[in-house]
DNA sequence: AGCCAGGTCAATT
DNA sequence: AATTGACATGGC
């Protein structure tokens, strides 16, 4: 167990952001989760959050995957104070952290997210993993699945994905784990990428990835800060809020966690 | 019951 | 270049 004191970090918000389809609440400040082929279970009071793993564990895996050695405070006063809805936004999800998660899991995990709800992805998620994930145990004994990697999807035929439920998407899954296992496209290319533009370009190859999947991919995996994903969420926002069109210049370079502000607020605080 | 969900793609205009 | 319809499924 390692014990720290972090500012702007709030489990619950980043739980139910929309980036991380594996973590969930297991009791009043607790939560686990499942990233990759890891298993975490973190509580949290106040500022004092508990991480249940060894030191290595955390400086390793967590500190990255929470994004915890950066000044989230510093992120929120770059908000134009003259800007109510943003401002009101931050204030509301200050507590959200942009995560570094597994490239692979993020492309799979946001082709199933297109014209779906949060709730639905989440069941399809785990059940891709039951189906497909290597079964491990946690070091307290919990029983849990990893997420399968690009060859275990490449034998998975069209067909017994669907029977997941994951609808038409299934094909975007098959052929686009096909299509890395080939190694017409790789991972590892689009990791060491450095600009965002080309690295969006490159998943915009993968069957099904459009713009919004590749941006979301660009930011919640390879921390692409300037990655702003627009879904119909943000596109209301957009036409109600911005209507001469989101400041972009202010906000180079971190127009990603300014999204993910607006898109937590719109799914939680911010329904009229 | 029916609308909608973190869209993408290909066929039209 | 912009618009439109098909694509699956189930949560609410």
């Amino acid at each position: 167990m390692v014990t720290m004191e972090l500012d702007n970090f709030s489990l619950e918000q980043i739980c139910d952001s929309g980036q991380c389809f594996r973590m969930k609440k297991t009791g009043e400040n607790t939560y686990s989760l499942v990233a990759g082929n890891q298993y975490l279970e973190v509580s949290q009071k106040g500022s004092i959050v508990d991480f249940n793993c060894s030191d290595t564990e955390l400086i390793c895996f967590w500190v990255p995957y929470f994004d915890l050695d950066v000044d989230y405070g510093a992120y929120i006063e770059k908000v134009n104070s003259r800007d109510q809805y943003l401002s009101k936004a931050a204030a509301h999800g200050s507590g959200i952290r942009i995560l570094q998660q597994d490239l692979w899991e993020m492309i799979v995990t946001f082709l199933i997210s297109q014209q779906n709800n949060i709730s639905r992805i989440r069941g399809c998620i785990e059940r891709l993993c039951a189906r497909y994930g290597e079964k491990r145990i946690s070091g307290n004994g919990v029983e849990y699945y990893g997420f399968p990697g690009p060859e275990i999807l490449a034998e998975a035929t069209e067909q017994e994905l669907r029977e997941l439920g994951l609808g038409y998407r299934a094909r975007y899954i098959a052929e686009t784990a096909r299509t890395i296992v080939k190694g017409e496209i790789s991972l590892e290319k689009i990791y060491r990428m450095r600009y965002y533009n080309r690295a969006k370009n490159e998943l915009m190859k993968l069957c099904g990835v459009g713009e919004k999947v590749a941006d979301c991919i660009c930011l919640f995996a390879l921390h692409h800060m300037d990655a702003f994903p627009v879904d119909t969420h943000i596109r209301q926002v957009l036409d109600e809020h911005y209507k001469r069109g989101f400041p972009n210049r202010r906000y180079h370079g971190i127009r990603g966690i300014m999204q993910q502000y607006i898109f937590y607020y719109e799914l939680t605080e911010g329904r009229r």
